[in-house]
DNA sequence: CGATTGATGGACCGTTCGGTCAAGAACTGC
DNA sequence: GCAGTTCTTGACCGAACGGTCCATCAATCG
């Protein structure tokens, strides 16, 4: 069934691949999160990828399938990078601010404005597509245990006090977070989308900035 | 061209409407609601409405126009109703408390997984249907301005600071709001996202519940 | 009643959709 | 070089798509 690892083959060897399954992943997805699921035509996932149909089947079935593999390696990207942000930072009350100021980070705005491919996903597909609400579903639980943890470390810093639920700090701040990546899909200017997560920060994290 | 006034025929009667506009109207925003724009096709409109491909036509011009129109009826009843209950409220502070809290108040939560059409468009639909952003933009400038009045008669009441910026102020309360929309879209569970409201709203607005 | 008008509903259109399939290409082991 | 295996390509499929058109219907007014 896997066939990306390589050396695998019964005994004779056959026609290689002539393409990387990890950079069709990512044009597929950036295909998806700018149209959208229904909106991206099989030629669309062709021209983009530079695959043909018969590739495309054989190597992740059906649109469908393969959406939801592109939507899963852009979920281990970003919970990834959350990770690792949300721990390589000195001061957990530091990484808490980024976290809820992220969706303004992108200097340009650009990024503000094409949103994240989950949220999209979710408004598009949540009351059809289980599967997508069942990754919706993991994801935000997901990410709410990182900034749980977070909070708890920002705690034992001394920076956030002690008898706050680290659970329910970390589910209004992803839903700060997430209320702002969707002002800046709705096109609000971008440093009025600044000002206000800096207001949300500087009202749900003790401490100024 | 505009056929909703009855009585502007040339001279001889013609055979009158056998439908309500506005029912219709409804019938259709519910489907695009539960669907999603593209995930929707002309045979769903036909059935939710009851109408023939060729009514639905010469009333309402191609699927894209019926949607607007179908987004702009939503929009006006929301607006309507949101302005409403902002200035019946005897206190503006419990308006304000509401209106966080307003994607909750929907007693089983159904409603909270349904969300919000506007937001379900404008995350399907932004990138590319610049009639569907505009209509985003406007809409949450328009509601940023009316819980701003608000925030400005609470501070009269003195329930809010008075050197807090009503428009500021209407950003975080609404981009909270747009984000326990999103996380209810996500199926968390209900009890948790009325907790997580609970918070928010308490951070956000002074004064104990 | 008959003329006139807009509403109606369904037949019909070309296009595009997602998906299948078979024939040929590329590669290794014998 | 041949056999065996997988990958690639593009033709092909039936269905569904959005949209147009027209014969028919219902209502009014002269």
């Amino acid at each position: 069934m896997d066939r990306s690892v390589k050396n695998c083959y019964p005994c004779h060897m056959a026609r290689p691949r002539q393409f990387d399954e990890e950079r069709v992943l990512h044009a597929v997805r950036d295909q998806f999160w700018n149209a959208g699921y229904a909106a991206t035509s099989l030629q669309d996932l062709m021209r983009v990828s530079g695959l043909g149909k018969g590739s495309l089947y054989a190597a992740f079935g059906d649109k469908h399938q393969l959406f939801l593999r592109a939507l899963r390696s852009y979920l281990d990207d970003s919970l990834g990078y959350l990770r690792e942000k949300l721990d390589s930072a000195p001061r957990a009350l530091d990484a808490l601010r980024a976290f809820v100021m992220a969706p303004v980070s992108d200097p340009g705005g650009a990024a503000a404005r094409r949103g994240c491919l989950m949220a999209n996903s979710t408004c598009e597909l949540a009351t059809a597509d289980p599967e997508v609400l069942a990754e919706a579903g993991r994801t935000y639980e997901g990410t709410t245990a990182l900034v749980a943890e977070c909070v708890v470390r920002a705690q034992k810093e001394g920076d956030v006090p002690a008898d706050a639920d680290p659970i329910e700090t970390a589910r209004a701040l992803l839903a700060a977070q997430q209320g702002l990546v969707f002002m800046g899909r709705t096109g609000l200017d971008f440093d009025k989308l600044t000002a206000t997560a800096r207001s949300l920060a500087a009202q749900l994290l003790p401490g100024a900035g």
